[in-house]
DNA sequence: TAATGAAAAGGACATATGTCCCAAAAAAGG
DNA sequence: CCTTTTTTGGGACATATGTCCTTTTCATTA
């Protein structure tokens, strides 16, 4: 993690996603900007947050795992998208892991700072709400499906939330993976099994596994194995 | 369903949980108040939602269904529970059905009011975030846990959450049944293969089967089973 | 109190899935 | 270009789990 002083890249990405008109803008803001590399875990689960976080460039992996150590893939994250909005409303430690997946630049603003000068801001409020709201809306989603399909149904519905043309879809466009070991993590899954799934389904004539993705070779009998499942 | 038009008991539950003090109170608010049966559904999925509600008397079981017809338990509610944030937050149709346990009073306001007068309130979007945060770190933990842990960690979890004394755990007392039946829906998992795990911590001694529900006879073994997992 | 119906539990079988480890293929480095 | 390392894919085996249906137990009714 670097801490990057560059006040005119800051306002740059302020300005690019509209973040000064979330708070009251009388003053100058407590921001702060990191940088990570690939790779580089951006917070871990447990720490104490202190930062409202907004991932302004690259894109991260959000992770829960169990104390038996197996860890589920719950989404990826571009720009805009904010860290710590739970732990800011409810007070609690990280509650997912988030891992820089290529290069990342992040914007912070202390919790301290909002708690006493921004906490009753309608806008920010709002914004923060339709954040938590979309992902309980998605959270819920998978929850049900990733229980209660089989995993050739949910591969199958995890391709036409994915790469269906229709798919116009911001879930899917989260889960979007070709690394098949991310997408078992993705489905709560082993890499083993999933590959039998791949293999069943390229016997049947369905999909083609391609050099770095796999392509659909009949829509029809890929939205039947997904049973009109989506992830969304 | 029956419209209740009982101003006196209106005005009791509007004190009781302090609804009222969420508005802005200078006119009078468009409340109107519901009472339905027990197992009658509150909201089916999948519906057009025009309202915000709040459950102030009885209990209501949330469940979360796929296009195969099987449907996964989520949580039970109690008063003061908020029924309608993601719909009106994210303007769309119910996403998890509501059905009453026993016999339920719901107090609603429309959403074209909340929208029109209300929409930019402070304390009102604070009780909304909470509510909508408490769900998501909730909704992500019960997706992990059920996902990667199997059966038997799952119930021994399930039990360690709900029935342990130091289990001073909201999400704990709102996964609270007796019902085997009922904990299979919530775990993901068939009532066949739930009582075969229950049989077998009866045979070692960790629990014992009472008339109506489950006695821990070995904490300590239980808490091995439960690998330090929870539902919290 | 006995008969009937409903609810709960279990037997049998098949399939899905996890685990462990080996083999093959691809990528990286000298 | 060859060797080594890493990544990807599959074999074998065991266990977990789902499905279907039967049996047992409990509750209700006459």
């Amino acid at each position: 993690m670097r801490n990057i002083q560059d006040s005119e890249l800051l306002e740059k990405y302020l300005e690019e996603f509209q973040i000064n008109r979330m708070f009251h803008q009388s003053k100058q803001l407590p921001y702060h900007m990191q940088q990570y590399h690939s790779g580089e875990i951006i917070r871990f689960e447990g720490m104490e947050m202190n930062s409202l976080l907004f991932l302004v460039n690259g894109k991260a992996r959000i992770t829960s795992s169990i104390e038996t150590g197996k860890a589920l893939l719950l989404r990826f994250i571009y720009p805009l998208s904010v860290i710590g909005d739970i732990e800011l409303i409810r007070d609690v430690p990280v509650q997912s892991q988030v891992q820089a997946v290529d290069e990342c630049l992040v914007i912070g603003i202390p919790f301290d700072y909002i708690k006493k000068y921004e906490i009753d801001n309608p806008r920010l409020l709002h914004m923060l709400l339709e954040h938590v709201s979309f992902k309980l809306q998605t959270c819920t989603t998978a929850s049900r499906v990733n229980l209660l399909a089989s995993v050739e149904n949910k591969f199958a519905s995890y391709l036409m939330s994915t790469l269906s043309p229709d798919a116009d879809n911001e879930f899917g466009i989260e889960l979007q993976t070709s690394s098949v070991k991310e997408i078992a993590s993705l489905l709560g899954t082993t890499y083993r099994h999933l590959n039998r799934v791949i293999a069943s389904l390229i016997e049947q004539g369905i999909i083609e596994r391609q050099k770095n993705s796999i392509q659909i070779l009949n829509w029809k009998e890929l939205e039947k194995a997904a049973n009109g499942i989506r992830y969304k």
